[in-house]
DNA sequence: TGGCAAATGATAAATCTTATTAGTTGGCAT
DNA sequence: ATGCCAACTAATAAGATTTATCATTTGCCA
């Protein structure tokens, strides 16, 4: 069997996991780093980077490939669906029932391996709902 | 009522275009560019972003923000769900039926004004199932 | 055909992510 | 408890992708 190179508790990982378990949005690498660097200022953005790449690797959190430019990480690894404000850019958890049905539907119809499936919502957030009725509110 | 900015045909974004329609793939901004490179060799990569993000806009094609790190193009504009290799990268159109019920079940579970839904399924395309099983052909 | 807004090509700059490297540290074996 | 060493970190550079700038060119309407 492989074994899987060992993983230290770092203080950094520790931290860097613990705030982003503090939150329910869907930070990038960069807003951990921001929240991260208030109890460790002198973290690398590297090592952020690294760290999630890492936890992600591992499954102990979830990295989101979702629009917009930059990944995102969140450490609510149940399964479950999100929405992106095609304003702002914000990520939100969306409680609908996942649909595990819809894979073998996928690996019926094509000739993939299917190992799962994210869905994506786009929509427009409360907050931009409101600036969008009344523009002097931006 | 409002004016949309005229949008000149230009032999960039006709050619471009034309590319773009001619492949099944879902390429990347650079792939297109290489394409379009072989008929236009003097255009600009800049004139290529610019374009598909001008011709995204307008409805004319699709900008998929799929996982990865890059955006990738789709001259079909039929609404379809898409799969990736998780080894190689590679996006493949994938039919099976559009979920039209689910945007409702979304807008209820959120404060969002939900506009629509892209479903990514993940897995291993038929090449690299074949590269995984016979490592030698890497 | 002339005028002009829109578009282009070239280039620079911004943004996001990954790689490199010398020094540091967590955790295991003594 | 202490020393060792692979794993890790911080700092930095580099790579990759995308966007902005701007002088020049071009499509299109009058």
């Amino acid at each position: 069997m492989d074994q899987l190179p060992s993983m230290r508790l770092t203080t950094q990982r520790q931290i860097i996991l613990e705030e982003l378990a503090k939150v329910t949005s869907h930070p990038t690498a960069n807003e951990v780093y921001d929240m991260v660097r208030k109890r460790l200022p002198r973290i690398g953005l590297g090592t952020v980077y690294r760290n999630l790449e890492l936890m992600a690797d591992s499954g102990v959190i979830l990295k989101l490939e979702v629009g917009g430019t930059q990944k995102r990480f969140d450490a609510t690894v149940y399964p479950h669906y999100h929405i992106r404000c095609s304003q702002c850019g914000k990520v939100d958890d969306i409680n609908i029932p996942v649909q595990p049905n819809i894979n073998d539907a996928a690996a019926v119809a094509s000739s993939y391996e299917v190992i799962g499936h994210h869905i994506e919502f786009t929509g427009v957030c409360s907050d931009c709902q409101l600036h969008l009725k009344d523009p002097s509110l931006n």
